[in-house]
Parts: C-alpha cells; structure tokens; sequence
DNA sequence: CCTGCCGCTTGAACCGATTCAAAAAAGATC
DNA sequence: GATCTTTTTTGAATCGGTTCAAGCGGCAGG
C-alpha cells in the first residue's frame, strides 16, 4: 500500500484515455472488447481494485446510503425493541436494494465528530422523537430527511407513522367488546417519575406519539360512557423499570382494580404482565392487557402479549424509498395498526 | 433546495479568497476575527450549512468510519446475540470517538449495491467467520481489515479473536472441579444437520474458533484422564434449533449420560436448558451446563449461565483502533475469555 | 528611510473519478 | 473511391472542498 492506483494510472498503461478506463468500469458494453480487456488487464496488473469510491461520490453525489439516526448513545438502538425492530427492518430494506446503512448519534453533548452535519449518507432516518434540535440539525445539512415519529407537533417536518389514534382507539375497542368496564392506561414518557397524571398532563405531553394513543383509547371509552376521568393514566419509564409503583397503587382495592390494562408499549405491557403474576393475578382471568407496538418479544413471551402491531415492514420501505427515490412524504403519512389477538386479553372476569 | 450553495459561492459573497473561507471552517484561529464573522454572515445569509463532507473527503482521504460487514444478510447482525452484543459495543466505542458506523452485507448472491467494493469506510471488521471470498474482497478493496473471527487458517489475515482454545481449556476446568466425569460438547458449525460427529470431523471443520474450543476441551479433560473418544462432540445448528435431538440422543440412557455439558455458544447452552428443564431434569442438580460468549441473555435467563465471557469491549476498542488510529495487529490477536460462574454449574451428582 | 519579520490572505494545484460534446475510426452503401 | 452512418474513443470540464507556497501590508528595530 505504498501508493494508491488510480484510475488515470490504468488508464495510461493501457494506452487509453481516462474516459474509457472509466467506461470500461462503468458501462463495459460501450467499450470494444479488445480494449475492455487491454484495461482489465492493465488493471490486474497494477492491482487497482476498481474506481474508488470517493471520487464517484464526488462526480455523481449519489452516495446510496441511508443514516439512521437517534437522539440516544447508538447501544439503545439495540437494546430497545421497538429500534431494533425498526432499524431490523430499515436494515434489511436496505440490503435489498443494494443501499448501504449508517448509524449515527445525535446527543446535544458531543456534536462533534461523525453526525448529522457530517455523515456520508444520502438522506437521514430519525427516530426517537424528531426532537428538535435533532429536526434542526438536520434541516441544516439541507439532506432529505423522514422522521420515524413525533416530538412536538410539526405537521412541517414530513414523517412516516403509525396511527397512532386509531390503534389506540382499536385496543380499547377490543377490551370493550371483551366486556371490561373498569381500565387504566400506562403510558410513557410522560414527565418525572412513576405515578398518576391528569388528562391535562397528557394532553401538554412533548410526544405526540403518546398524546394521540391517550385520545384514542379515551374516543373508545367515551363512547362506551367512560369519560376521562374514570380511567386513570400513569406515567411508567420507557422500559417499564417502574411498573410495579404504579400497577402496586392501581391494585391496592383488588375490587376497584381495573381489569383492562392499555399499555402504550409492548415493553411496558410485559413487564406489568411480569408483575401482575407475580403478585399471583392472574392474565387475562383477572386483569387483561394489551400493548401497543407488536414487537418480537410480544409474541416470544411465556405469555404472548395481546398488541397492536405496528407495520415494521411498510414503514422500512416507504422511508427508504422516500430518501433514495426521492418519494418524501407530503406533511405526515400515517399507516394502519392491525390488531393481533394473543394469550393476554379474555373476557372480563364476571 | 433549487441548487446547492458551495463554498465557493460564499467566499465569493463575503469577498474573500476560497481559501479563507475554507480556513474559517476548518481552522478559524487562522483567519482575522473580522473576516471570520463576514464569512459566517454570509454563509448565514445564503443558507450554507457548512462544508460537504464529499469535498473535504475527496481531498483527505480519511472518511472517519468504518464497515462492519458480515457475511449474512443484516437481520441476522441483531437477532443472533453474539453478533448483536459485538456490534452494540463497536457501536459505542465508535459513538464515543465521533466516528461512523456503516453496516455492510455481503452474501455471495448479490455482489451488487452497496457493498465491501463501495462503502464508503476507513476500514472493515469482518465478523461472521472470515469466511474466504469475504477476505478476498476485502483485499481486493485495499482497505485495512480485521477479522473478529476465524474460518479457514490463515495467520497473514489479520484478526482481533478471543483465546478459544484456553477459554474452552477453563470451561472444562471447571466442570471437572467440580467433580464432572461424564461428558458431551454440542458444538456448532460442524456440518449438516444435528448428530455425533467424530474428532477427526471436528478437526477438519471450516471454523478455526470451533476447532479451537474443541482441541480446548479435549486438552483439559485428557489431562483428568478422558481420552477424545470418551467425549462425544454433537453438531447443533446455530440457533440451537435442533438442540432437542442431540440430547435425545444423548439422554436416552439416563444412566450413563453426561452430568457435565460443555455448550459451544450461549445461545446452545441456553436451548439445552430449556429442553432439558421441559424434560424434568434439573439444572443444575442433575446436569451442568457451561456456555461460551457471555451474551446478555445468559445473564438475564431465568436460569442464569455460567459461560466463558468474551471481553467484547475490549475487542471492540481493540478492531476500531486497528482500522482508526492504523494499528493493524501483526497476525492474530488473542484476548483472554472470563469464567463467570451463575447458577447453571454445580457440583456432580453423586 | 530601509530592512526584516510576522500574521493574514490569496491563488492555484490537487484529490479521483464521471460525463458529454466532438473527433476519429470503422463499416455500409452506391 | 467517395459519402454517409454508426460505433468507439478522446479531451476537457466538473464535482466541492483542502492545502500550501508565495504575496502582501503593517510594524518594530536600526
């Protein structure tokens, strides 16, 4: 490794110009056979691996790469479900169409480095809340960009998503039609600690993921006669660390109890699963739960979890060919749950 | 986003050479605080958001990421836990040091797209066996690489690997300190389908990190005595699918099985577990059972596993620094593995 | 007033390819 | 053999920056 091989360098010891060489890499049948094989020869020879990236890149400006990107340390991509289920599916979407992937991070700590302003993609993929500064960031780079769910409410950032109202309005639905009458929401990222919070809380949340399941199941339960305030919500952390404060307070009166738990994640949902039998209730005889997001894990569980499935699949795509087709969304474009029924809803207990 | 603003542009706005203006982005302590801030109000102005990282990589040479590339398709990078743990902590080590990740498939199907021959990367990690063609391109590519396994011999390819052959030496130390005298190895990688498969077979496997564990085992237990005969080695796949046949196998004559099970990967030794606990026997009271990796999910299990653990950061920092800083290891590379003992080992029943 | 030095700017070369209009070569037709 | 096509090949422009030797103006010292 000496020196580097260019492509001009071929293209001299074969007697060529430059402009053929590259042909002959690019589009050989342009190219008389004889030559073609005078120019691989040469290329053989001198040991050149083919035209070097950079210098494509710079002509062309196509770098047919995506960068995924999250407002979290990378390892969260892997260790959160949801994310890796996601990013899971990008990958593959990627790898089908031959385009490549980068990961990137995003902390208001160190904006330095390979991030946002910096990476060598063609467009980004944000997940984890379009955060703003993130959405900032990006808009700068002046890169086309798909945000893979909602902060604050910006019908300007262009974004691909789940119904987020109508799956949550579809899950109540289902313990409706189970019979439960008494319910409680466990939600995320909704302020400090484990504990109850006020519909008005919900409703000042930053996520607009969250805001909007909170209005569907309460649309749901309204029109069964459940207003707002019957059905407590309260505030778990994202990986459910904190069920058991909350679920310990919600069933203090095992006769007020709810027997209707929406989760507003699969994570959240198996881990109250986990608690629940483990203070010997039993799902779904007595309590029923469904969650919200149809990760593997909800249907690997001892208990296969009760969810609304979120289509992985469908969204990979359509980000995907939104950057590299150049297909951006207009405004935000939502995309059906599907309800998938498992071991963790029955009927109310009568 | 009608056409894009260059450099150029902006010096011409500010009335400055290029130079400077590339000075005020790349070494500001060069350039009069005066012309500094009229750069930056011009660049304001146009909407410039700072120099394309295309440009200034044409001219430096250096991309400031690098490749992880295996040799399935990328799914496969976050289901198997052994992959996915490596690549978490790559992940990080590279987040910490402001440095891309890309990921890289290469299966020999479709050798098109985004690939070894076109990422745009400082340097590959090749995990997934170093398997031939996957070296080859790399090569051919002219990139610095690192293996972080091993397939076919080959000490001139360059690989940061875990001491298997002492990891597995310790495994077995272990069981026999504990009074083991009964054994078997479901190892994996040795060929088709599940079954008994002789030591000259074992020897001959394509993968160098499976004939190492092995020749480990034999070591240790030749030492108390057991001859390779004595020990049967079982082909298990690599998700452990078919764990349930080998140990049918092996368990038939519950009189003369193993007590002492010597798992060549976690995720082998987790799927044992589970067989054997849904055949009534107990772990580890009646069989024990050590694996090899460390993943996350041995700790995690219901059961926790005792296994060999891997210092995955350490390869992790060890392979980015090699493609990084230029500090390629001459040949390979071994790090010692870890005996993290956990309730799945314990003393030979009597 | 001249000289030498210092700090900031400039201008041009260069990085490694792709692209395309135009020239050259080869082939076809009369 | 002359003319017209068609196929190949060439040469130069271009992509968007970085780098560095050389130039410039101002100031201190003699």
């Amino acid at each position: 490794m000496t020196k580097a091989i260019r492509l001009k360098d071929v293209a001299e010891a074969a007697g060529v110009s430059q402009g053929t060489a590259s042909n002959v890499f690019n589009r050989p049948e342009l190219v008389r056979e004889e030559v073609r094989e005078k120019v691989r020869e040469a290329a053989r020879a001198l040991g050149y691996g083919g035209p070097s990236p950079q210098g494509r890149l710079l002509r062309t400006g196509k770098v047919n790469a995506i960068g995924f990107a999250a407002d979290q340390p990378l390892p969260y991509l892997f260790s959160d479900p949801w994310a890796r289920r996601l990013l899971t599916e990008v990958a593959d979407v990627c790898d089908a169409r031959g385009a490549g992937l980068a990961l990137v991070s995003v902390t208001e700590e160190h904006p330095t480095g390979w991030t946002i302003e910096s990476a060598l993609v063609d467009g980004f993929l944000l997940s984890g809340g379009g955060r703003q500064f993130l959405v900032e960031m990006t808009q700068r780079r002046g890169l086309p960009f798909v945000s893979l769910s909602l902060d604050a409410y910006d019908s300007e950032v262009p974004a691909i998503c789940v119904d987020d109202f109508g799956g949550a309005y579809a899950a109540a639905q289902h313990l409706l039609e189970l019979g439960h009458r008494r319910f409680a929401v466990l939600g995320f990222a909704l302020g400090e600690g484990p504990g109850r919070v006020t519909p008005d809380e919900v409703r000042a949340a930053r996520s607009m993921n969250v805001r909007k399941r909170a209005r569907g199941y309460w649309a749901a339960l309204a029109e069964a006669g459940l207003p707002e305030t019957a059905v407590p919500v309260h505030a778990i952390s994202r990986d459910g660390a904190n069920i058991g404060e909350a679920l310990a307070l919600l069933f203090a009166d095992r006769e007020a109890a709810p027997t209707g738990l929406l989760a507003m994640s699969d994570r959240i949902a198996l881990a109250a699963i986990a608690w629940l039998t483990g203070q010997g209730l039993r799902v779904p005889q007595d309590v029923s739960i469904i969650g919200f997001d149809g990760v593997l894990e909800a249907a690997r569980s001892p208990l296969p979890l009760t969810s609304m499935e979120q289509p992985f699949r469908e969204i990979a795509e359509r980000a995907v060919a939104a950057i590299l087709d150049d297909a951006m969304p207009r405004g935000q474009e939502l995309l059906p749950l599907q309800l998938v029924v498992r071991g963790s809803t029955g009927p109310a207990p009568v």
